[in-house]
DNA sequence: AGGAGTATTTTGACTACTCAAAAATAGCGG
DNA sequence: CCGCTATTTTTGAGTAGTCAAAATACTCCT
């Protein structure tokens, strides 16, 4: 059985993959992440190797192994599931699961989980739009453009906010950015770096690059 | 922060000393319960000890602080709060509450708990008929009857199951025991150890001494 | 009171995780 | 290809929890 900080670091690896597809993940990248110190993740990530659920070699980052991904997908899709529940079953706020899923993914039974899906009806995606991973551990990831690569002018609807820090979704909830949301780009300026959105509302909000390629749109319906 | 571990042995020691109240837990009691070797015990309640949180005398047992006390009320209170979300909310089989309860516990947040206990209606039991502690971790412990001590050939309802173990859960519903359930105590042998109870759907089941003190009855409504 | 037997504590060691600080390495600019 | 900087790894040490087995203390019986 897994330590819950095992599953962290392999959840982590999983998600910091996904954010730069190809790329091997590197020792600082999981120590910033995890906020743990670099000679911590080196100890660490040799461990993992060991027991086989990374590959890992020297200065050049680590990769998770068929076996190690399997188990990050199964913490991933616990996360997720979690964070879906608490908003639609028990009406907590969405800015706010995150850091209780955090926490319960590791305590929750597989019997629970089933049941939770069962209970959302075996849904695709949790609240901020980030795709779960089904019992079997497969996943598709869906590509869409954020707001920095979408055309402008054009009607378009949210489908995925990628960043979980409570302010960030706070501001999202409360400009009419969240998940299903409609809107329109209305301008960007390179020089200035950033983006003018139209929200369902008529409202204006103005997004620097960084928070825009936060937000990932798609054609409505 | 206390960690689980901690929690564990206050929790522990909380319901220990409920079971055989005016009495010190020793450490033997506790290794029993929470599947530990003797020593590792005592070098955790020292531990204790040290952070004010129990009372400790060599060789002659441990009693919880007014602050430990109310750490292990807090536990217990998520605890069965769990249990019975798990149960009303989830349909989780009661049988198998416990073993869920016993690690959600610890990763649960307070709001969370709070919105539980909210969707709940405030209940003042939990599916085996424990009392839940208040939010202050006030508690007050009913002292009702068992099978063993109660009164013969009279319309009694049990009240609340004492044994948490799935196998003893089990039975207990299939021959109609489990709390809210009517029954008569139709005979008691002294020589035999054991007591014949006669349950609402007219069945009539034997349980031995042990058995029969672990549940407990009141009149009926 | 003297043992015998049981419960408890001590000892020494191990796993898992962590950090700070020193040492090693990689990758770049010249 | 040499040196500088940033990153990574190593080293040494500490915390939390655990066990097996030896040592100690209690208790009860004769």
């Amino acid at each position: 059985m897994p330590t819950s900080t095992v599953e962290d670091y392999l959840k982590c690896i999983l998600v910091e993959s996904q954010a730069s597809p190809g790329a091997r993940v590197t020792t600082g990248q999981i120590a910033t992440a995890l906020s743990v110190a670099p000679g911590t993740v080196t100890s660490m990530i040799k461990a993992l190797a060991k027991s086989g659920l990374v590959s890992y070699e020297p200065y050049s980052g680590v990769e998770l192994t068929r076996e190690g991904r399997e188990l990050a997908m199964h913490v991933l899709r616990r996360h997720r599931l979690i964070e879906l529940f608490l908003v639609e079953v028990m009406g907590v706020d969405w800015s706010e699961v995150h850091a209780e899923a955090e926490l319960l993914e590791h305590a929750v039974s597989d019997r629970l989980i089933d049941r939770m899906d069962e209970m959302l009806g075996r849904p695709s995606v949790d609240p901020h739009g980030d795709p779960i991973p089904d019992a079997r551990g497969r996943l598709e990831e869906p590509d869409a453009a954020s707001l920095v690569g979408c055309p402008l002018a054009r009607a378009l609807r949210v489908v995925r906010v990628t960043d979980q820090t409570p302010e960030f979704l706070q501001l999202a909830e409360r400009e009419g950015l969240m998940p299903g949301s409609e809107l329109v780009v209305a301008s960007r300026s390179e020089a200035a770096g950033t983006v003018v959105v139209e929200a369902a509302d008529g409202r204006q909000v103005s997004l620097g690059y960084r928070a825009a390629s936060r937000i990932q749109v798609a054609a409505p319906e």
